[in-house]
DNA sequence: CGGTATATCTGAACGATGCAAGGATACTAA
DNA sequence: TTAGTATCCTTGCATCGTTCAGATATACCG
């Protein structure tokens, strides 16, 4: 029964894993870490999860994408809340952007593999996952909230988030893919690149 | 001779192709055009210039990423040609800026997965290839030119200048991408809307 | 012009990939 | 205990980039 089930739990390699959806997420997260986006193949999670590539069709993913999908999902979660964590208690509104932009691109600095995955073109079409959108709205909706206090008017709120939330994309993804150097510009640390990028829009965040 | 040899030229099909290699970019930029990143493999390339898919190695390309290479640096060669002829003629600074983002943007989006091919990470290391980080590098240079005069420190200038190529970068991935619609924001052209976003850097371009 | 060397292309095949189909096994509920 | 369902395995296919040995056309040299 019960007993026994939870036995089996506990041995390594059994018939029915148990719970293969969340080892797998689990174990694409260490692969992705350890060989990057191309290592993470079907056959390569099936072994480190103990388990045959075909294992995770029809029950658990019914494609690849849908794995990656689940994958990148749990990259927002951490993404948002990690973003929320490092921004709570900033004095201004300025430095609150500040903070989340910093945590934005140091999550994408230290969880490369995944941030090219969330970002990437990988999974093929994200319209199949709504969920995956409503998660990565999360992190958007952290830069929103802080400047719809500040600025006059909602319209300009609207622009402006898009603005910072463009700019600090557009400075991570090329920092990331090695497009651009903060080293050629005299600073030795990406927060303090940041930081002065978003400080051009001065007037907008006081 | 010479002349056996433009004669042959003319023919469809036949052993020797006379310039693949141009054939080859050529042909993989209507496949490109036509069913996106994911559709340019080897083989099809082959079967699109009359050629087996071994044809390309040893001469011409001794790798597919040289391959993708050699078609992204064409890539960066229009995107660069076209943001120039956009952009003379600009009254002022900030108008001169607008044009250059709104050239890059338009670009994106009407060669979309040439862009994809671009920016993205199908070709895997980029170091491999020192005249396409060269060739991109020209995109850059303009927006760099059009500041450098204007602004007042020379540091200041380069910061700008990143923060302007990154904001414009971020906006034009995400909307090719499809994570970032103008729709949402009010706008129907994406041109308003990035000329709205870049009017936020306000006294930074006057 | 004739012959050899080199550059270029073909053909078959290898390993790896995502995935489909059908059989085997363990859990679950009656 | 037994029937049914969920889960996993085995086999196999199509496609991918790539390698190797051999065929062929062009270029060079006498």
């Amino acid at each position: 029964m019960t007993a026994t089930h939870k036995a089996d739990l506990q041995k390594k390699f059994r018939y029915h894993h148990g719970n293969l959806r969340e080892a797998a997420i689990a174990a694409a997260l260490e692969i992705l870490a350890r060989d990057g986006v191309p290592g993470l193949s079907l056959r390569a999670l099936a072994k480190a999860t103990g388990v045959t590539p075909t294992a995770f069709y029809e029950s658990h993913f019914g494609d690849k994408d849908e794995l990656l999908a689940a994958v990148a999902e749990t990259g927002f979660q951490r993404l948002a809340l990690q973003m929320a964590e490092d921004a709570t208690g900033a004095p201004s509104t300025q430095e609150r952007i500040e903070r989340l932009a910093v945590s934005y691109i140091r999550f994408a600095t230290e969880n490369k593999p995944l941030f090219q995955l969330m970002f990437g073109r990988e999974l093929s079409d994200m319209k199949r996952f709504p969920t995956l959108a409503m998660t990565a709205g999360k992190s958007y909706s952290l830069i929103s909230a802080a400047l719809s206090k500040r600025t006059d008017g909602a319209e300009d709120a609207r622009f402006l988030t898009v603005a910072i939330w463009s700019l600090c994309h557009g400075l991570t993804t090329l920092v990331v893919d090695e497009k651009l150097k903060p080293e050629q510009f005299g600073v030795d640390t990406t927060e303090a690149f940041v930081k002065k990028t978003i400080g051009l829009f001065g007037s907008h965040l006081a």
